[in-house]
DNA sequence: GGCCTTATCAACCGTTCAGTTAATAACCAA
DNA sequence: TTGGTTATTAACTGAACGGTTGATAAGGCC
């Protein structure tokens, strides 16, 4: 079914701006349901209600619209990322305020999780080259690395925490749950995508870090 | 290329087991390499050796392949889990065992996380009303919920742990670093698969839990 | 107003793909 | 040895698919 709610603006027929931005919602949705190998470039054209060659006219092709996607996800998220700020934030505050955000980023972008699933069997090699991914090491170095050190200094947090572990932990315990929850929710027999499901999960995953972190 | 080190066994030209058994291995690697739309029931027959048309007259078509699959890929982590015996050790030597079970499973089979991931795009309609599933449930329940109050009957870990909230952060923190190793890579700029890398990992998943735990 | 550029359209193409068919061969039991 | 069943083969089919093409229209600038 076409995207009824964004109509070509002020009646004009020509709208480049506009035709890529329906494409690369289409593509975002088409992608995230059904990966880029299940994806098709005619009903993606469809969801957009633009004619299937302004794909290939603006993005080369399937692959090309695929990695327009995914760099906009990064950009997505990098742009929240941006208005957090957790320096201004005591320590345990600053910590469970990043752990908060990850997590309600995901439970709100569903897509990006179907996404990053997907680009993982293609070998990260669409993203790889991305700027996006190019300099992500140091601002989370830098971040994390701040809170941790600031929180060892005040005598919150345990020493000698490596940021980037402590990084992949929040992020799996985040992630996993939404990557997997058709699976877990047929293993517990419950939707878990439930809004008290969510909302325990992410208490239960702000404790289980703090646990770790406290001195 | 196609299985070599797998021949029909003593010259026999007909043998049902060895071409299911092929077809399964081979369609194993193709589905977790490419997912299921992805991968190629030629290349499938390729892998295996056997005539295409065997895919069909076993296994009814590529979803029905498929299916098995991912059937044959929960027996194979039941029988291992079976071989653990958590009851006859301590509470916490039992929950350490049964986090390195499950992150060395995962190491050892690649395979199966991505055969998840993909099952997840799916919304894991291939393996709704699988046995496989159906029970799970209970088994955790039992298996950690017994570790649990033996640990909190001797004062080691903490009192009121959910079960179920326990197992998915152990699954979350092991199953992660493998279902987005490529991403991650690329963020970090090394080859999270390293084996030193991975017995690190593995450390600080037990760790982290650990704390979660300790009283 | 005309011309040039850019955006868009509808139809088409060649290849790929899952699945099917008819035939053949292997195996086993009577 | 023969006949019936099961396993296997090679070729084929129709639909789906990503991508292309030639034409047309819209828009803007001179």
């Amino acid at each position: 079914m076409a995207q009824q709610a964004r109509k070509r603006p002020n009646d004009v027929l020509r709208d480049s701006e506009w035709t890529k931005a329906q494409l690369l919602d289409a593509a975002r949705l088409e992608f995230s349901e059904k990966g880029l190998s299940g994806a098709r470039v005619n009903d993606i054209a469809a969801r957009a209600s633009v004619n299937k060659q302004m794909l290939y006219y603006y993005f080369g092709d399937k692959e090309g619209l695929y990695c327009a996607v995914l760099n906009h996800a990064y950009e997505g998220i990098r742009a929240r990322e941006n208005e957090l700020d957790l320096a201004a934030l005591a320590p345990v505050a600053a910590m469970e305020r990043f752990i908060g955000f990850t997590f309600d980023y995901l439970t709100e972008n569903r897509y990006f999780v179907a996404l990053l699933n997907d680009e993982n069997i293609h070998k990260a090699r669409h993203i790889l080259d991305s700027e996006h991914l190019q300099g992500l090491h140091e601002r989370l170095q830098e971040t994390i690395g701040d809170i941790l050190t600031r929180g060892e200094r005040e005598g919150v947090f345990r020493p000698n925490v490596d940021p980037i572990d402590l990084y992949i932990s929040i992020a799996s315990l985040c992630y996993f749950y939404y990557s997997n929850i058709h699976t877990l929710s047929a293993i517990f027999g419950r939707d878990l995508s439930d809004r008290s499901a969510t909302h325990h999960r992410r208490q239960h995953v702000i404790d289980f870090v703090g646990a770790y972190l406290e001195k």
